[in-house]
RNA sequence: UGACCCAUGGUGUAAUGGUAACACACCUGGUUUUGGUCCAGGCGUUCAAGGUUCGAGUCCUUGUGGGUCAACCA
């Protein structure tokens, strides 16, 4: 727990929680996902939080799947999101968990509900009981069969349970009031018939829990102390509140804080699947994807999204966090932990007219100037070397401090070299560069007394390695794609969110990365081995580029 | 025309009745064999009107603006 650090409102409340000795001091916490889909960067806001302050205040965390409608469901989603969470760095220990566990206690507690007259079967419609329910600004109107006695009730609701109806034939209903202008609370469907098959349970309940029958019960039943979720369950509350007293259960506590936005991104599971579906996107794990598999696979890193998260901080108003934020904790991470490396994207050949034909050296590079312990290995330099090609230019301006005619420039960790030459093709493309190379100047021993305003990156031509790179960009281009009341999303979707680079060219140390390793390219980015990879082809995934003051200037 | 929630630089988040600060972004300059990193500096903020108070971003009232709620989803 960092001191002096200023409280968001949560740690405040927890701390008051604490001093008071409520529940004996002990803070617990839950993450509750539904099982029907990928977790995104906005849950890693509520894994981080909730998760986060039970760390940071000695307590503990459940992991517990909210699966009460099997028709969405699926293991699948389960295994990928126990995955993502581990790989976030949370440990739930032994507390998995699932709301469906607690199914046989949730029928008790409907059937005390019942007996007590606060609950009845309905057997209207679906359509009667969303026109009797009314409007937010109009009170609803009562069920005709909402007086009926707690016998009739109690029957009709274990033949629902025995499967005799049809599915959408009746459901419960919590009696409450039909006049409240909180529209949560005019008497809400607890239980409905579902003759679906359960990923867990199987065939054994034809009728399921709704959410708010389901959640803060789980919640009690788990005895949380802290139930922390988004801002649209705020009007839950008083429901959540409701069963926990009628029914007498553990008083758990929801609180509500602001779920993460992120310019220009979405962040919906809905519309994030239609991506997937049309194909915008290669899958779920798409490193364009603001999923966590996605940012795992694009290199991200999980102290990276741990620090960002952090630095968004937990408030109740509405944000949109720029995503600058988020490239910075991903660059500021893989800074301090990737090895340098040179890899030439878009190659043009240079010739050092004066360096002996077939001769080559190792010359000596260090492996992370920002961490010594990393060490140093030798790249081999020889007489026809590739360098970037927008490194090289024609018409070179004066603050341009790349090669052009006549231009001098450092060779990283090599020599300083001098264009003197260079060949165009029929389209006036430049095919080749003649430089002549100073023997004295080379890095470690340069004792030739030039300078050279740029240093660039280069891959010896006989000794580099291809490779595969895949670059990727914002996946749409307005900063708010889903804030246009007359326009669609997909309107926006960026055009050259992806990139396929077939003939880049590394340094020979390469050849052994394998899936997962992250490098920094000098110069150009920070690069990650994707899983795709095979023996014959080594592919990169871009994570992130270097910051680029230069290009910022318009060149 | 209901209930609940929210309102601080471009974007976020603090300041708990007492000098409005921190980060990102942006802009300068320095260092640099990465136009990276690092270092130094700059820019810019309390929705409005009343009220309480010696003193209000903070408390009260009203207004304005925004969000959420009318799935047998979560």
């Amino acid at each position: 727990m960092e001191k002096t650090e200023s409280k968001n409102f949560l740690e405040q409340i927890i701390e008051n929680d604490i001093e008071t000795n409520k529940h004996e001091g002990r803070i617990h916490t839950r993450f509750p996902p539904e099982p029907n889909g990928y977790l995104h960067i906005g849950h890693v806001k509520s894994i981080c939080i909730n998760f986060g302050m039970a760390q940071q205040y000695g307590g503990k965390t459940n992991l517990r799947f909210d699966d009460t409608n099997p028709v969405n469901e699926d293991v699948e989603y389960v295994e990928s999101i126990k995955n993502d969470v581990k790989w976030l760095g949370f440990d739930w220990e032994d507390r998995l968990f699932f709301a469906s566990d607690y199914f046989d206690q949730l029928y008790e507690f409907a059937e005390k509900l019942i007996q007590d007259g606060k609950a009845y079967v309905d057997d209207s419609a679906q359509e009667e009981i969303s026109d009797m329910r009314g409007i937010p600004t109009k009170p609803g109107t009562e069920s005709p069969f909402r007086n009926r006695s707690a016998e009739e009730n109690l029957d009709l609701f274990r033949r629902m349970r025995a499967g005799e109806f049809e599915e959408g034939s009746r459901v419960l209903r919590a009696k409450i009031d039909m006049a409240s202008p909180n529209m949560h609370m005019r008497d809400p469907i607890i239980y409905r018939i579902l003759k679906a098959h359960h990923h867990r349970t199987g065939d054994k309940w034809c009728i399921y829990p709704m959410y708010d029958f389901a959640h803060g019960q789980s919640d009690a039943i788990e005895e949380i102390t802290h139930s922390i979720c988004t801002l649209e369950f705020e009007n839950h509350k008083p429901l959540y509140n409701w069963f926990i007293e009628n029914i007498g259960l553990f008083p758990s506590h929801q609180y509500e804080f602001a779920r993460l936005n992120l310019s220009y991104t979405i962040m919906s599971k809905r519309r994030l699947k239609k991506l997937v579906e049309e194909g915008h996107v290669a899958g779920w794990d798409d490193p364009r994807m603001p999923t966590i598999s996605g940012m795992r696979r694009r290199g991200y890193t999980p102290a990276a999204l741990r620090n960002f998260i952090k630095k968004v901080g937990v408030a109740k108003r509405e944000n949109v966090i720029d995503v600058s934020l988020l490239e910075f904790h991903v660059r500021e991470d893989l800074n301090k932990m990737a090895m340098r490396v040179f890899g030439v994207l878009d190659p043009l050949k240079v010739v050092i007219t004066n360096y002996p034909e077939g001769q080559t050296e190792d010359l000596p590079a260090i492996n992370n100037p920002e961490d010594e312990s990393m060490g140093s290995r030798t790249m081999p330099f020889s007489r026809e070397i590739y360098i970037e090609r927008s490194d090289f230019r024609i018409d070179a301006p004066r603050k341009f401090f790349r090669l052009g005619p006549g231009k001098t420039v450092r060779l990283k960790n090599a020599y300083i070299i001098t264009c003197e030459n260079h060949k165009t093709d029929e389209n006036g493309e430049v095919t080749e560069v003649h430089c002549k190379y100073y023997p004295d100047s080379k890095s470690g021993s340069d004792t030739s007394g030039i300078k050279a305003k740029g240093t660039l990156h280069w891959v010896s031509i006989q000794h580099g390695i291809p490779a595969e790179i895949r670059l990727y960009d914002r996946l749409f281009n307005d900063e708010a794609p889903n804030g246009h009341k007359d326009r669609d999303y997909m309107e926006f979707l960026n055009p050259d969110s992806f990139e396929v680079i077939k003939n880049a060219c590394l340094e020979p140390w390469l050849k052994n990365a394998k899936a997962g390793d992250r490098f920094q390219f000098m110069r150009l980015g920070y690069f990650c081995v994707d899983p795709d990879t095979t023996d014959g082809n080594l592919i990169f995934n871009r994570t992130v580029t270097l910051k680029d003051s230069w290009a910022k200037k318009g060149k």
